[in-house]
DNA sequence: ATTAGCACTCTAATTCATCGAGTGCTAACA
DNA sequence: TGTTAGCACTCGATGAATTAGAGTGCTAAT
């Protein structure tokens, strides 16, 4: 139960073990193993220290006379010294043609696609979230008689509009006042801080034509609040079904109608275990998942923030025998480029 | 190769023969048919007609001894008979839960959700494209020093922005001057009466602070133009693998690519045989679809308007055994309350 | 402590026989 | 002349039996 059960020669086939299974997908036997590693030991003696490392759980066998694949507990040992080593070069991910100018879910989008291709499972992005800052600026304007148009920026330049539908409409004037005065009172603050009680304030100070005014600034409330429900980008769901382990209609159909829903991929960013590591790289493996349809996969997150604790997520599901060295290697390169990117057009 | 090549009695006999394999997806023998339909003949007479059947390319046997499955040609001959029936009572979609206060992009890919859910197959849904009327509002602000919002409104109350980045400030002044050329000049005339030239134009006019109202300028022409690019929504994509015959990896993986791209699907509203037959519902079968890793399925899509031109196309993709009847009830259900939400939403 | 060697196990692949649904054809029948 | 009964034949699907081979555990020798 300490963490030193294992010598020297024991990790040592362990990881070869693993390392050759994420390759092959097949149990391997202690021959192998003889061949693959230099300890220069024969094939009986791996078996024998197969055989405790199956006892200690790090490795079963599917059947009797088959060779042992590793275990959940066997690839949560693996992953974490992959946490541990010193950071591996991260190799600059290559070509990240995306032009600024795009609209911020077009990017995710594209990043979510990229990351696809270039390891092979199946990805999604979250987009950022949290304090969308404060609102900047308010403007309603006449569009016609019975229709007015709200935009509210907030920091960020992130732009909100929501068209108020009225039935008298309101004359020039009161207009311009009722933007004084939203500019006025609201500017400044966070969303969260206008909160219903605001609101009311607002009603009774513009209190003029009652009526009118408190449906536009149900509106403005509405637009102020609304599109803060997550969005989920996903790419390359047609993945799990280059993995034999997973491409079985039952399985597969599961997995892919998960990606599909989208709803519960939510669990994946939410859950969240307090253990923020260095890295900011989360590892689900197996059982460890939040979603249970996910539970003969493994799943690798990481966060990458915007600074002012705007956040989003990124993660990669793929077949429990991924591999975790190249996918966290992505994440790690990806982490820091897309911060890079969204603050440039954050600020176009 | 005239129309009326097949007598009655074949005729009967190859729709039993169709309606058969839409149930079971096997192969359908002689014996089956003497007892499904109630023609009262022996199966030895049913496997004459076959024979005959066969011979003119309507059903085809897999293998020799083993029953015998519609052709292309057997299904085309079948869905055109669809077709060509009086309309079939309309079966009204159930409890059709849309609030319109949600946005049409909510509201196409509900839509998508629930016809694949009514109908067991994947389903697209592209967003209302055409002429989206006239321009109805344009508005610049100053947000902050170097950023420039412009609102322009369209009609049917369709709102886009851009946030325009400028080099030096434009004082409120020019700004209402600029506000008001825009609005006098701009409104009234469709998107595609706005080209280069108008732009130039205006450029002239208001040409004092050349390079500053030039880039304002250019950044509320992508405004108008920009994201006129064709919004596909799918679902029920996962139902592919439902069909036996569709459900091996090699294909399964092709038709869930093809749905995860998108891009492809356009072809699908695009080509568009000239041939608008009465109910504006295309069925394409096997080799017909103009989408390649589409020939082992059918494609029936319809296009709803909301007047004036602009049209969106809804398609449904499965097997082809697919329940064609249920098929294009729904199709027919859903184009007319589709027309009915959209339609009030527009208003809202 | 390591290893060679051997008996044993279990899966995957292969072969083979059998079954049965379905056909085509012929001859009898109304 | 159209319909049907009957029969021989075809061919995939099913399942049992066999085999091949990878891998193990154990024992005895080094």
């Amino acid at each position: 139960m300490n963490g030193n059960e294992l010598d020297e020669r024991k990790t040592t086939i362990l990881k070869a073990i693993i390392r050759n299974y994420l390759e092959t997908g097949e149990p391997v036997g202690s021959r192998t193993i003889s061949k693959y590693t230099d300890l220069n030991l024969s094939s009986a003696t791996i078996r024998n220290e197969m055989s405790d490392l199956e006892e200690m759980g790090y490795i079963l066998q599917p059947h009797t006379s088959a060779g042992r694949i590793p275990s959940d507990k066997g690839y949560r040992f693996y992953v974490d010294q992959l946490m541990a080593e010193r950071d591996h070069e991260v190799s600059q991910m290559k070509e990240f043609v995306i032009e600024q100018t795009e609209k911020v879910d077009r990017v995710l989008q594209q990043v979510a696609k990229l990351l696809a291709v270039n390891t092979n499972y199946a990805t999604m992005v979250t987009a950022p979230q949290g304090n969308h800052g404060k609102v900047k600026f308010i403007q309603l304007s006449n569009v016609d008689e019975h229709h007015i148009l709200s935009v509210v920026v907030l920091d960020g330049n992130l732009v909100k509009n929501k068209m108020i539908t009225v039935e008298e409409p309101i004359d020039n004037e009161d207009m311009l006042k009722l933007n004084m005065l939203l500019n006025t009172s609201l500017t400044g603050l966070s969303i969260p801080e206008i909160n219903l009680g605001t609101i009311a304030i607002l009603k009774e100070k513009a209190g003029i034509h009652s009526q009118v005014v408190s449906d536009v600034l149900d509106g403005v409330a509405e637009a102020i609040s609304e599109g803060e429900d997550l969005q989920i980008y996903t790419s390359g769901v047609t993945n799990f079904l280059k993995y034999p382990e997973l491409s079985d209609s039952e399985r597969a159909s599961e997995l892919l109608h998960t990606f599909e829903e989208k709803q519960e991929l939510v669990n994946l960013i939410t859950d969240k275990l307090g253990d923020e590591n260095s890295t900011g790289i989360q590892v689900y493996i197996g059982d460890e998942s939040p979603i249970q349809t996910m539970k003969d996969c493994s799943v690798v997150t990481a966060t990458y923030e915007l600074g002012e604790g705007v956040k989003g997520t990124i993660g990669i599901i793929g077949p429990k025998r991924m591999d975790y060295e190249n996918v966290m290697d992505n994440l790690k390169s990806l982490k820091s480029q897309l911060d890079d990117i969204l603050k440039k057009a954050k600020e176009t």
